[in-house]
DNA sequence: CCTATGATGATCT
DNA sequence: GATCATCATAGGT
C-alpha cells in the first residue's frame, strides 16, 4: 500500500462503474462530512446495491419520480430520501448518467468526530451504536434533504466527500439479501458488508405492516 | 437475547 | 389510502 494513498478522494471513475463492482468496493472507505462544528469521519462497514429500473427493491423501479430525479443524473452525487416519517437515508449515486443505480449507505465505524454526533444519537449506548443503520448513519452524520444532490466528488471541505480509506481484505466481504426489501427484490443478495464488524447493523427480513383499522 | 408495535409524514397511485 | 431501503422502546425469555 502506498503511503498516504488512504486519504486520497475517490474519483468520479469510482462511481462510473456497474453498482454490483461499486458497492463492495465502497467497504473499507472514508465517508468524510464536513459540518460548520468540524468534520466526521466514517469507515463504511455495510452498503446495500440498488439497481436501477431492472431492480423491484429500487425506488426508481416505476421510473423516474421528482424524489428520485438525482438517481437519475451523474454518478458520484448524494441521493438523500425522507422515510417513514422521521428518518433520512444516504446513497451514492452509481453507474453512468441515466441508468439511476445507486449505493445505500448502512453502516460504518466513526473514527472522527464522534463527539459532534452524540447530541444526535442519545440512545446509543455506545460508539459501535452511533452509525449503526442507515437512518442513524444520516442522523449521526447530520444529513437530510438539504444535501440531496450534493456532488460527493468535491473539493476537501466539502460538505461531503469519499477518500480512498483502507478496504479490507476481500475475504472479510461477505454478501446476502438486502434488510427491508420485499417481494422480488428480496430475492438478490446485493447486501455487502465487512465480516464480523461490531457496527454492521443487524439483519432484518421485509415484514409487510398490517393496515390500522 | 428476542419479538412486537407505535411514531410520523412524504410519496405515489 | 397504502406503502415505506427504520428506529426506539417495552416487555418476555
Amino acid at each position: 500500500m502506498i503511503e498516504g494513498l488512504e486519504r486520497t478522494p475517490l474519483t468520479r471513475d469510482f462511481f462510473d462503474r456497474p453498482v454490483l463492482d461499486v458497492a463492495p468496493d465502497l467497504l473499507g472507505r472514508t465517508l468524510v462530512r464536513t459540518t460548520p462544528d468540524g468534520p466526521i469521519e466514517l469507515r463504511l462497514t455495510e452498503v446495500e446495491a440498488y439497481a436501477g429500473e431492472i431492480d423491484p427493491g429500487s425506488h426508481a423501479f416505476r421510473g423516474r419520480t421528482p424524489r428520485n430525479s438525482v438517481m437519475y443524473g451523474p454518478p458520484g452525487h448524494a441521493y438523500v430520501y425522507f422515510t417513514y416519517g422521521m428518518w433520512h437515508c444516504l446513497n451514492l449515486v452509481c453507474g453512468p448518467e441515466g441508468e439511476a443505480s445507486g449505493v445505500l449507505l448502512r453502516a460504518g465505524d466513526i473514527q472522527v468526530g464522534a463527539d459532534l454526533t452524540r447530541n444526535r444519537r442519545i440512545s446509543a449506548r455506545n460508539d459501535k451504536e452511533l452509525a449503526k443503520g442507515p437512518a442513524r448513519l444520516a442522523t449521526a452524520l447530520d444529513v437530510d434533504r438539504a444535501l440531496n444532490g450534493t456532488d460527493a466528488i468535491a473539493h476537501p471541505g466539502a460538505p461531503l466527500s469519499v477518500l480512498h480509506g483502507t478496504p479490507p481484505p476481500r475475504d472479510q466481504v461477505r454478501n446476502g439479501p438486502r434488510t427491508g426489501v420485499g417481494g422480488d427484490g428480496a430475492t438478490h443478495p446485493w447486501r455487502f458488508w465487512i465480516d464480523g464488524d461490531p457496527t454492521v447493523s443487524p439483519y432484518r427480513a421485509h415484514v409487510p405492516r398490517r393496515r390500522a383499522t
